[in-house]
DNA sequence: TGTTTTTCTGAACAGTGTTCATTTTATTTG
DNA sequence: CAAATAAAATGAACACTGTTCAGAAAAACA
């Protein structure tokens, strides 16, 4: 029966169209002021369909969350490949993580920031392993600086926390306006002088 | 006509019960899910009432932001009180930075991490001044550290963004959730762990 | 007391996520 | 090909949202 076959793939393009639809609604605008029926104008359906494919809004949040990881996956081996150095790994790794939350800000939202898709109990497991492995990249990374004679007798996973929670500060400090403080010509340049001083700090510290 | 100063005097008592019933209901539930009517019900008015006393819930938030901030500083200035040393004050800045933000989550989101309140035009100075003092804070104790042969040579602004990125970083990964890649025991302990870290890696630096 | 001003209500509007009986479309069977 | 079956899509309905506003109730003033 190829029929079913093809019925098969009529669904995953379905779902195609919706995510892709949802990706840009939600860049766009965000994901608590896009409706399903925004999504589904766009898709030229009506909005009980959506709920042929997705559950609820959520999943389908979900859904994109999966693929979002799998980009900043993408984005953060280039970072790791495009040095040979450890140290310069480590640097270029934190740089590819900037670079993919400011041009992919709502996903990096949804990945980093939001509560809402944290809350519900199913899928936990596979939202908290893409994060765990995201995070290993970074493990892994340090632990080549370690042997490399950077943060001799260190604890990996702290160092980590540490680096993690610098990048991810500067990353939602800019996406939340917060820098607005600053002078516009001076916001980007003050997020690029701060990471370049962190790295620079870390690298030449001794116990 | 000690009438009508009785009736401000009510003006402020309403927006006083308002305002609380709201932090209550932001804080347990988050501001997205509390409802104009959920308000009204806890004060036992009806909903268009509200709208006598704020022009829209924008404004409820916006209210609460400025008593947050207000409570933040005071907590900044404790922070600052209680060390002489100039870099025991940096420090002792930071743990209670991280303190507020733990013990009021709901408030820290609604000054450092919410969008909505930031798009709309009017109440931008005000709002913006407040993050802008807290800064000021921050940037006047490492001022203090700079004097004592800290951080010699550096740009105070870099500096302060530096640690404001780090700690906000660590306040956000935890209040949403990301810790959750660690096992239970080990997650607060991480965070401490990775402050202190920092802490003493800038303390040591020598250009 | 009657008049005016202030305060409050509750219905209404256009929107939301979601469900489900009904209709339309597609596939299989006789 | 026509009838029967199965699948897919619809759109009305439900209970909710923020917000507005005519009218009712209460308070203040004359």
């Amino acid at each position: 029966m190829g029929v079913i076959d093809r019925k098969e793939r009529e669904k995953v393009e379905m779902k195609r169209q919706i995510l892709d639809a949802a990706r840009v609604l939600f860049l766009e605008q965000g994901f608590e002021k896009t409706s399903i029926r925004n999504i589904a104008e766009v898709i030229e359906y009506s909005a009980g369909t959506i709920y042929l494919y997705f559950k609820d809004k959520n999943e389908i949040l979900f859904a994109l969350h999966v693929e979002a990881f799998g980009a900043l996956m993408i984005a953060l081996q280039t970072g790791v490949m495009s040095e040979t150095d450890p140290f310069e790994r480590l640097v270029a790794l934190g740089k590819h993580y900037l670079k993919y939350a400011f041009e992919n800000p709502e996903l990096y939202d949804l990945m980093f920031v939001m509560t809402a898709p944290m809350e519900t109990i199913e899928c936990r497991d596979e939202i908290w392993g893409d994060g765990e492995r995201a995070f290993d990249v970074l493990k892994l990374v340090i632990g080549e600086c370690m042997k490399a004679g950077y943060f001799v007798e260190e604890d990996n996973e702290t160092i980590s926390v540490m680096m993690w929670s610098l990048v991810h500060g500067l990353a939602t400090l800019h996406l939340r306006r917060r820098t607005m403080i600053f002078p516009e010509e001076r916001r980007v340049q003050l997020l690029e002088d701060a990471y370049a001083k962190f790295t620079e700090i870390i690298k030449h510290y001794k116990k």
